[in-house]
DNA sequence: TTTTAGCACTCAACTAAATAGAGTGCTAAT
DNA sequence: ATTAGCACTCTATTTAGTTGAGTGCTAAAA
């Protein structure tokens, strides 16, 4: 799909896209010609840039300004010319182990590590919950409450834990809480959750009512409690690092910024913005590959995490689209790995 | 401690505060005039002004410029001159009970409740949320994970779950598990949280000891989690509506708005800025009197709410000191009220 | 044919000066 | 005690002028 660019073109530029990364203002022919040893005059990278810019590669802001590149530019760079060496990884992952020791229980790792995160990166930075497939479920705790009360506890077998409040119309005595409880317990626990489909359910369903006198009301309540906790419609989303945000110059303009922070403000929208293909390890979307109008001077870099082969939750980065890619991307890959990880691994 | 002004000079310091808080500019001695029907000339306007001024509660940006209300004079406004006759309540209680509807579990009220309040408001708000005094435990459930890991979930009388991981080295058989369960239940549940105190816990200990083989380590273990979560050190805090903070032109100036943001960015700055004293229903700090330097030109309202006579959690709402006092007071007072009968009721 | 030096041209960004206007403070009359 | 009137102040806005980075083109050199 993309053209390769003469060896001479990709150095040059190459060049202007790290330069620009840097100094965050147009770069001029001259520039170049000095500060990188490209073996020919600013007359010779002048013509090369025009060239560049009819091909999609540059913009000119105006024309007595250095060139820019666009999201093309930035597309080719990130494919093609980029090294990705990445960063030295020592540091994050000592700080992260930290925070794993420091904190108990899914929400606290996530949040802290979202704010790690944007630390290191200096970018706005967002990571969702965790959903449990490729988990079984090592414990379901049904739990009275009141008398039109249940709780509903579920353990996977990484050790995290879902509950749910149940209201109930049907006032059920504790024996009976307690056989649907083994109940349940017989069918749906030490299975891969991801096999507790709608067909599973129903079996379940056709038993537990002949079984015992449980009304139809009642069962389908569970029945989409569990599903709820088994695949949430409703995922929490941490986001980290917002102010990181006013430290590039391309949101000096409120209006703009304003339109960016709102996005950030808002689950719906966040979630939108970092929604990415399940089986791409990572994905960088460019200014205008971002769906939301409101995001096309902007980058995204999404990672999946993962447990087992199955994607269960994402990680973003937010930045202008004069990002620092490779420091960000190798970034992003580390927390990623180290995330599933920790998520697999709790309990092991 | 503040000196009654005499009614002229309150009419006009009313009159400035408010046309103020529209415009969000100096205001002058004509506009007074023209606008707000005293019965003076600009002159004798500007003379009072002039008083005003020197008793502290205008200031002057420059020579020729009207004038602004100083920190005391929103605490005169606030405390004196404003009329609390507040809003229409009819909208916000029904979006109120609509995400009470909703949401399930104290996150999802919580969060939701901080977003309608800043949609409310218009200004950037947090909440924290509940700690669980005044309650009882209405249940305790030790659940066996695995061999090292035992789940502790309780469930207070007013509807909420809280629970914890334990790491065990001790390795306990079910049996002993549902003993020590049982024991928990009889010894803590039904009892108001106020009163599981230290010595009672000690109390507790003694007699576990001496009954069962319980190494003292673990004892300290479970100890120490059912404190946290009667009493946890860490409390989550929701933050809504940053985005509407770019609306005030007070924060145009981007190195004060990163400042600002910072501070929002994360929880420990956060939590100190709506850090009030339990016994006041409602407490407003106007800019110096905040204690962070970098809000000392930002109000903030902050309301307890509670369960019985106990505050159990925290509501603010944070804008420039030209706030719209009257309007966000009795929102937070709303808000404050029924999200206590919330908390409280919930299953009831 | 490719590269480069040289130069006229462009245009945003900065600077300086001129102008407008909102508002004050003081004085003298009411 | 109040107010009309006016000189004065100071910011904000406009306008004109200047600077300088950078381009694109041309013609010579490689």
């Amino acid at each position: 799909m993309v053209k390769n660019l003469d060896r001479r073109k990709s150095s040059i530029l190459h060049a202007i896209i790290q330069e620009h990364i840097i100094t965050a203002s147009p770069v001029g022919s001259r520039t170049i010609a000095k500060k990188y040893d490209l073996g020919v005059s600013s007359a010779t990278i002048r013509n090369e840039m025009a060239d560049l810019e009819e091909l999609g590669y540059l913009e000119q802001p105006h024309t007595s300004a250095g060139r820019i590149p666009s999201d093309k530019g930035y597309r080719y760079y990130v494919d093609i010319l980029m090294n990705n060496k990445g960063i030295n990884s020592d540091k994050l992952i000592k700080t992260l182990s930290e925070i794993t020791k420091a904190k108990k229980g899914i929400h606290g790792i996530v949040s802290g590590i979202t704010n790690m995160l944007s630390e290191f990166t200096k970018y706005a930075t967002m990571i969702t919950e965790p959903e449990f497939k490729n988990t079984k479920l090592s414990e379901v705790q049904l739990i009275k409450v009141t008398n039109n009360k249940l709780l509903l506890v579920m353990v996977t077998d990484n050790g995290f834990v879902s509950d749910k409040m149940i209201n109930i119309q049907q006032d059920l005595d504790k024996r009976k809480i307690r056989y649907i409880n083994n109940f349940l317990v017989n069918k749906i626990t030490d299975k891969n959750i991801n096999n507790l489909d709608k067909n599973y359910f129903d079996e379940i369903e056709d038993e537990l009512l002949k079984k015992i006198n449980l009304s139809q009301q009642l069962f389908n309540i569970i029945n989409k409690e569990i599903k709820e906790i088994i695949d949430p419609r409703d995922v929490n989303i941490y986001i980290g690092g917002t102010s990181y945000i006013l430290d590039q110059p391309e949101f000096n303009d409120i209006e703009y910024l304003k339109k960016v922070l709102n996005i950030l403000d808002h689950e719906d929208t966040l979630k939108k913005l970092i929604t990415a293909e399940n089986n791409k390890e990572i994905e960088v979307r460019i200014g205008h590959e971002n769906e939301m109008k409101e995001m096309q001077r902007c980058s995204v870099v999404i990672a999946n995490y993962t447990i087992g082969d199955k994607a269960v939750g994402k990680i973003g980065v937010l930045g202008p689209t004069r990002m620092e890619y490779p420091r960000v991307i190798s970034t992003v890959n580390i927390v990623s790995d180290i995330l599933s990880k920790i998520i697999s691994e709790v309990n092991k």
